[in-house]
DNA sequence: TCCGTGGGTGCAAGCGCTTGCAATATCGTA
DNA sequence: TACGATATTGCAAGCGCTTGCACCCACGGA
């Protein structure tokens, strides 16, 4: 089915067919018609790649990930996609996870032509972000914050604000030695969620007991984490840097035959579907990945939409879900 | 960056840079270096759509769902993208959860061109795939089985044999009660596991004590419908279409009192990372989700490749794997 | 010396589409 | 009736690439 076709059948020129599916062309209305008409008997449909080749613009995102073993996940990449899909774009989907090389990703980014990439990760190398911006793609981190060196396109929550708000309930609940549990050591969530915690336990003067890292953010890590802050011995609450961290941490107390919150409190993070659940009723910090992940779109589109080169920052507070891993009040 | 200014770098035609970067093309080692001198100084990379024009080949492959509330599923989109990626594919990201028209959906595919479609889903509506084979677009559906109609490419697990396992468990166990606590009424996952189930308890001389449906796989829909079969009551054991409702069942068995095992059995399905953590240590019915999805994989490109229009059919065989939500035998 | 062979090369057409431009049609107004 | 302004239309070039075809150039055998 080409232009063609449908223009010889409707009896007009391929202009003509190709300016009634041009939004803002001129075209008159009796030859639209004709031109629908014949659309509907052939059943055509524009071909989306050729069309990119005269546009520049083919309505392709790239959306790169390296994490697909945190549940968390699955809800993220079900509002990416459609919201990416309402917005009439396609998600090119770049698993980067175990060692995938991303120079390899970025040179398919580009030989695909993708208008924009969304990178939904805190974890993945900070060069990748300016190798895509040095290529010239418009990119938004989600889920991120500025590496070491140059600001990008930033959308994600507060971490030191939730840290704080760990922090704030853990202090106010009494808790005095207390442990960090995070995820990867280089990761800027893990790291921000740090810094909140110290910062707002530091108020009360406290000092944080212990701090011990996963090499992901799964149930295993904080598992064997916590089983090994048990034996070392000597702290009464523990801040995860995940949910899914949280689950193990208590899972290795309960084996351990320690009573949670009574003997140790526990605090998770991202408040994903499965804390609500009531084996775990964790107590956690909220991220708000709905408004994250609509905001980095918006962004990006706007990005590529209006070529806007100032580079932009949002960050969204965390809130603090009170369940029942940590004493009350 | 364009082949015709690697031509002019390299003083040769632009024939010969589209030569050296298709395979088993024929060019000279003279050229071929030449070529590639200039395309590493410019950082040429070729136009993968302009190049589809002429081969009708995009390498893209749609990888379709409309599961994005079930954690099994984080597992199957890791496993099918990095394997499109081993392949030289990228995946289109088709999300069809929540409403979304397919129709739409297909008109999208083929305004880009996929090659292929692979639908990870037993819940689509069947008539997307024929829908898709009208419009020769090759299509494997992984994790599902024919509908009513037509015979398509199907990968998947061998659900009526999975649903036997659970119910040969049940009874060599002493369960006289069963329930069957499934997913949404349509999908043939849950008809088959049903109907494998019934088919080894009939050889006991028993039958279903009641059957009840979700909208989806999801916790919630297991909470609530087993706090219904226990008002209910009756029943000593549940055979649940899917692990996350078995964890659903499980809570709410717990809410009410009720230990699992000893007053009523709870059997899953998927086995997925969740089923393992300590705080369920759930018995269920393993899903070779790897092999089908390399499966998927190597089937779909099989058509493509040689556009082979026989359609196929593989099923895996499940597997029980004993936790502590059955009582011992 | 001549010719057949075959690999290597460039030309040019074409993939399905958009779009600047010029030509034509339409219309209101003087 | 004539004229300018405006709305439609088709032509043709071109987006970045592939590929059939003709051509050129060794090269070896006769």
């Amino acid at each position: 089915m080409t232009s063609r076709e449908v223009a010889e059948l409707a009896g007009v020129s391929v202009s003509a067919v190709s300016r009634t599916f041009t939004a803002g062309a001129c075209v008159s209305p009796g030859t639209r018609e004709k031109v629908l008409a014949a659309t509907r008997t052939l059943g055509y449909q524009p071909n989306a790649l050729a069309r990119s080749l005269m546009t520049k613009r083919t309505e392709l995102i790239a959306l790169i990930s390296n994490n697909f073993d945190n549940p968390l996940f699955m809800e993220i990449f079900d509002l990416f996609t459609r919201r990416l899909q309402q917005r009439g774009r396609r998600p090119l989907l770049a698993n980067l996870s175990g060692g995938t090389r991303t120079d390899g990703a970025l040179q398919m980014l580009l030989k695909y032509n993708v208008d924009g990439a969304i990178v939904a990760s805190s974890t993945l190398p900070p060069q990748f972000l300016e190798e895509c911006a040095d290529a010239g793609m418009p990119v938004v981190q989600a889920f991120g914050r500025p590496g070491g060196t140059a600001g990008g396109n930033i959308v994600g929550a507060d971490n030191v604000q939730g840290g704080r708000l760990a922090g704030v309930m853990l202090r106010e609940r009494g808790y005095r030695n207390i442990a960090f549990l995070g995820g990867p050591r280089g990761a800027t969530s893990t790291e921000d969620r740090l810094q909140g915690l110290k910062e707002s336990l530091s108020v009360a003067g406290i000092t944080i007991s212990a701090e011990i890292y996963g090499h992901s953010y799964c149930h295993e890590a904080g598992f064997t984490l916590m089983k090994q802050l048990l034996r070392n011995g000597g702290i009464d609450a523990v801040f995860c840097g995940d949910d899914v961290l949280a689950m193990g941490a208590i899972d290795a107390c309960r084996e351990a035959g320690i009573d949670v919150p009574r003997d140790i409190g526990v605090i998770g993070f991202n408040n994903m579907a499965m804390a609500a659940w009531p084996a775990y009723n964790l107590t956690t910090i909220h991220q708000p990945v709905a408004d994250i992940i609509v905001t980095a779109v918006e962004l990006l589109l706007g990005i590529v939409d209006r070529s806007n080169q100032t580079t932009d920052m949002r960050l969204f507070d965390c809130k603090a879900i009170e369940r029942a891993t940590l004493r009350p009040r």
